[in-house]
RNA sequence: GCCGGAGUGGCGGAAUUGGUAUACGCGCACGACUCAAAAUCGUGUCUCGCAAGGGAUGUGGGUUCAAGUCCCACCUCCGGCACCA
């Protein structure tokens, strides 16, 4: 046998694979099915990176894991074909993007296949091809029917550079994602999915499924749900009503009666329709002008908040018929909401902030007061004091230094009214010991008090509960006991008052909920309670809101699948029929970007239109956004050939998939948009589930050595195709996997590698010990009679790592599972023999990571069959227990000495062992121990006391 | 500012989910083989200490027989979001 040669053999394998077919199945059989998924790449023109070779690597090893385990395997590979950087190319070179994503293809696919990839790509969906967009045509007219797409001039985001509308999903910090170019606002006609509609239903399904909790918390805030009411406000002019109304979203109906002025966005349209009313137009016209000009950016970065009132007109506010300012102001976004809001002050930072600014009223109309003790509490060492404050559930609302004595800290806490008694047991705790302690100084004690119609009163509490505060008191500031005739004292309530001023003044701007006060008849009901019945009460609605928006699909591009749509000479738009699909892209047509569609260039695809619908019917130019193309093609794999159906009843079984692995810079966009494809399906009846993926994983980054991301501009981006030439696709593969978690960053350093390499040279090395089974003994064959005994062990080993492995893969815990396996070829290294079918074993559990390098060794061995075709090895109980354990025997939990122990010795046993030894008997100097504990098979804890000398 | 994640040797990382911290790999040091080097193999490698023993998982505190793991406060780094009414 030779040395281990990475090239030939993957070279060898590849080729017997591809001849072999390894990678059909039989997709009617959906008995035992297993759908694993990768993210689809866009098949640029600098081919595969690092990062697809490591979330690919991971997908196809749970595929073969899951394969060799007996389920039908379904692992697909396809392409995200259609996109900008192909089109670009085209501007550039004048080839066509067809071509240019035929050879991209055709390179990623080749170097898929040079790690050992195994995907089927006769199966493959390519986005751009007709037979594929045929049906992301036919969904949107699915879609069309059951009134889920509409169309709508809007304010877009325009980007100049790339020449087309950009979502606002794919707008990054006010530029444009993909070239960075600043994004305008422009008004242009496009076609709209309702992804709103199934806002909550997006985010109810996440409670189904099995995702990383980041990603899934991350969707909901970007749905961005919350809960409110419309409001509307009448508008006045010279003491008469106007015909507009202003209306406005809040979250807090309850603080009506606080809301004391309005802001308007500067671009809401009902500023300029009011511009006869406004006496400062010209004022106003300047602000709306600077707004403009001002990035997002720009806007959340002021420090101060700006905006200018609008002179002559009054908004009135319909719970207490009041007449209050409006203003404008940056502060409030024109995209959120109705762009309007009710500004209260007193329970709003950002409205406080406004308000004094521009000297408006401040009216409180929550008071959180009333259904809390305010008080004063002297810390008992702070960290100790916040704690046991916390846990009683008190807040504590400010800390406060002060210089009356050493080392004193005063807290102003608040405490819940059901809280109370226990927070008297609690201080009266607290000090009695301190004090008994002469630690005085650094003890408290409290006052309780509560505010209420302006004026502080003392709580009424039971006369028991008083005393005890009254006693505490006197004895903290008398620095003695009580005597038996204490009565209390003047200086006590002294201190009272001055703590009572000091405090009485601050005007707390609180958002929290609590009971209504200066709100006539809702006065002294609760939060929860007024929303509803003040929404009522002005007529209003009680809605939600979210900061999702309907998908504009729309695109300005060629390189896109066509919106198979047609317009009527009246300009009525009309779907395309079935039978027309799908609805081809022309070749005849020139990709220089001039902000309409390139498709308006094409003779070919106006007479095509017109010769199927009649003169003066015009085809929509726009193509659909590429995230469309993806939000489906999970649903096409199973049944990748049909011509009839996007998936026939029976290949629909392989649905949803069971595993997807990709990037988490999906998170966002594409998950949400293949869920709300998935639950749009779903409702009209297509497919019988309505959550896509049921298990996600995102795998990490690939940093360069320096921890650096990789990216042209640095130059630091690695080659996969290098890699595998120098080190072989088994270690690249094995390596990836092994460095870091999957979904933690991977350094890529070129060092570490070897150590990779290292490991699979002695899997090959090893089979040089190998003997076949046969009668003849260990001696017979030349080798010494420990080598059974070793041979056990080595056995005993195998079956752990065998359930050790098992278990890692299911859980996608890579790393450590490659770390096991190191293990056990480190103890097979030190045996004169090898018992062939426990190598064949490892063999296996090694040939998912390494599928080359295993197959050799497979072959070698004398195996006619591929050895991704066997069924994978279940481990022996009875081989992978140990008999003996190694225990450690603690005294006070520190590790003193380690025993052996049988398994199943019973626990006396075990510490009749543990007392024998004389390091232990030296620890417990002869005491009895207080208290044992035995953890089975682990540790035995001996607690003594040992507070006394 | 808010949300999320993380902090363990020189480095990547492990720790049976509260039970012997530092597995495995890299690197480094020494040794063997060699004329020599590479490769390979062996030994060692958290830290202080001659040892007995002590100290270490960002910092400080707490719960527990026992804490990298749980609780509280703080610090640092990474990612995401951005005045959301």
């Amino acid at each position: 046998m030779g040395k281990y040669n990475h090239k030939e053999i993957e070279q060898k394998w590849q080729k017997i694979w591809e001849e072999n077919k390894v990678v059909k199945i039989d997709k009617d059989d959906t008995k035992n099915k297993y759908y694993v998924l990768d993210m689809f790449p866009y098949p640029s023109g600098d081919g595969l990176h690092m990062g697809h070779t490591e979330s690919y690597t991971a997908s196809d090893v749970f595929y073969r894991f899951k394969k060799m385990q007996g389920f039908n395997v379904l692992h697909p590979q396809g392409f995200d074909a259609f996109g900008l950087p192909a089109e670009n190319f085209a501007i550039k070179t004048k080839v066509h993007p067809a071509q240019t994503t035929e050879k991209n293809i055709n390179n990623y696919i080749r170097q898929m296949k040079s790690l050992g990839l195994n995907y089927d790509f006769d199966e493959q969906a390519v986005t751009s091809d007709p037979k594929y967009y045929k049906w992301t045509q036919w969904i949107f007219e699915q879609f069309y029917k059951n009134g889920l797409v509409y169309k709508r001039t809007q304010k877009t985001n325009w980007c100049s550079s790339c020449q087309t509308v950009i979502a606002n999903e794919q707008v990054v910090n006010g530029e444009c994602e993909r070239c960075g170019t600043k994004i305008e606002q422009k008004e242009i006609p496009g076609w709209f999915f309702k992804i709103t509609d199934f806002a909550d239903d997006l985010i109810d399904g996440l409670d189904k499924v099995d995702w990383p909790e980041h990603t899934k918390k991350n969707q909901i805030n970007w749905i961005g749900k919350s809960e409110g009411a419309k409001i509307t406000f009448k508008l006045t002019s010279n003491s008469q009503q106007l015909t507009e109304n202003i209306e406005v979203f809040t979250t807090r109906p309850d603080t009506l009666f606080g809301a004391t002025y309005m802001v308007l966005a500067p671009e809401h349209s009902l500023v300029t329709e009011l511009k006869d009313q406004i006496a400062n137009w010209g004022e106003v016209e300047k602000y709306i002008e600077e707004t403009k000009n001002k990035t997002e950016l720009d806007r959340l970065e002021a420090k101060e908040k700006t905006g200018v009132k609008l002179e002559g007109i009054f908004a009135i506010n319909p719970a207490n018929k009041e007449e209050i300012p409006i203003f404008i102001a940056d502060y409030v976004l024109g995209g959120y909401g109705t762009g309007a809001i009710m500004a209260v002050p007193a329970h709003d930072e950002r409205d406080f902030e406004f308000a004094k600014k521009y000297n408006l009223p401040v009216v409180q109309v929550v008071s959180i007061k009333d259904s809390f003790y305010r008080s004063v509490v002297w810390g008992w060492g702070e960290n100790e004091t916040v704690k046991d404050l916390i846990e009683l559930g008190i807040n504590i609302l400010e800390k406060v230094e002060t210089n009356t004595g050493a080392g004193e800290i005063i807290f102003k806490i608040e405490i819940p009214k059901d809280k109370i008694e226990s927070f008297v047991e609690l201080i009266e705790k607290k000090l009695k010991p301190l004090y008994w302690n002469e630690f005085i100084g650094e003890s408290g004690i409290t006052f309780i008090f509560k505010h209420k119609d302006n004026k502080v009163e003392k709580i009424n509490l039971s006369k028991e509960t008083e005393d005890k505060i009254d006693r505490l008191t006197y004895e903290f500031f008398n620095e003695h006991p009580v005597p038996k005739d204490y009565k209390r004292k003047e200086s006590v309530w002294k201190h009272y008052s001055e703590v009572e001023n000091g405090f009485y003044k601050d005007l707390i701007i609180h958002s929290e909920k609590g009971m209504l006060i200066n709100s006539e008849q809702f006065t002294g009901i609760n939060s929860e309670e007024a929303k509803q019945k003040i929404t009522e009460f002005v007529g209003g609605e009680m809605t939600s809101n979210y900061r999702l928006r309907d998908w504009s699909i729309s695109r300005q591009r060629y390189w896109g699948c066509p919106i198979p749509i047609v317009y009527s000479p009246e300009g009525e738009a009309q779907l395309i029929p079935e039978e027309y699909l799908p609805w081809t892209l022309p070749t005849d047509v020139d990709f220089k970007p001039t902000g309409v569609s390139p498709l308006g260039d094409s003779k070919e695809f106006k007479e095509r239109t017109e010769k199927i619908f009649g003169k003066g019917w015009t085809p929509e130019y726009d193509t659909m956004d590429t995230f469309v193309d993806s939000a489906w093609y999970f649903l096409r794999y199973p049944d990748i050939h049909n011509e009839k159906e996007f998936c026939s009843e029976t290949r629909k079984k392989w649905l949803p998939v069971d595993l997807y692995i990709g990037g988490a810079e999906h998170t966002y966009m594409h998950l949400l948009f293949a869920r709300f494809f998935t639950k749009a399906m779903h409702k009209i009846g297509l497919i019988s589930f309505d959550e896509p993926f049921l298990k996600l994983r995102h795998q990490g980054m690939v940093l360069d050595a320096q921890g650096k991301k990789m990216s042209k501009s640095k130059g630091n981006v690695v080659n996969p195709d290098e890699m595998i030439k120098r080190f072989g696709a088994d270690s690249v593969r094995t390596y990836m996997l092994f460095a870091a978690p999957l979904e933690d960053e991977v350094i890529w350093n070129e060092n570490n590698i070897v150590g990779i390499y290292r490991f699979l040279e002695k899997v090959w090395k090893i089979k040089s010990v190998v003997f076949a089974s046969s009668g003849a003994t260990a001696e017979e064959r030349g080798n010494p009679a420990s080598s059974l005994e070793k041979q056990n062990k080595v056995k005993n080993l195998l079956h752990k790592t065998i359930k050790k492995v098992s278990g890692d893969i299911e859980n996608l815990k890579y790393n450590t599972a490659v770390s096991s396996m190191m293990i056990l070829i480190n103890e097979m290294e030190k045996v004169e023999e090898i018992n062939k079918e426990d190598y064949e074993s490892f063999l296996k559990l090694l040939s998912p990571f390494a599928p080359h390098i295993t197959q050799e060794l497979w072959e070698q061995l004398g195996n006619e069959s591929l050895i991704q075709n066997e069924s994978w090895t279940e481990y022996n109980k009875d081989l992978a227990k140990d008999d003996t354990y190694k225990i450690a025997v603690q005294v006070n939990g520190k590790v003193r000495d380690e025993i052996e122990i049988e398994e199943g010795t019973d626990e006396e046993d075990v510490k009749k062992k543990a007392f024998e030894s004389k390091i232990i008997q030296k620890w417990l100097e002869g005491k009895e121990p207080k208290k044992v504990i035995y953890v089975k098979n682990r540790i035995l804890n001996v607690v003594v006391d040992n507070s006394n000398k």
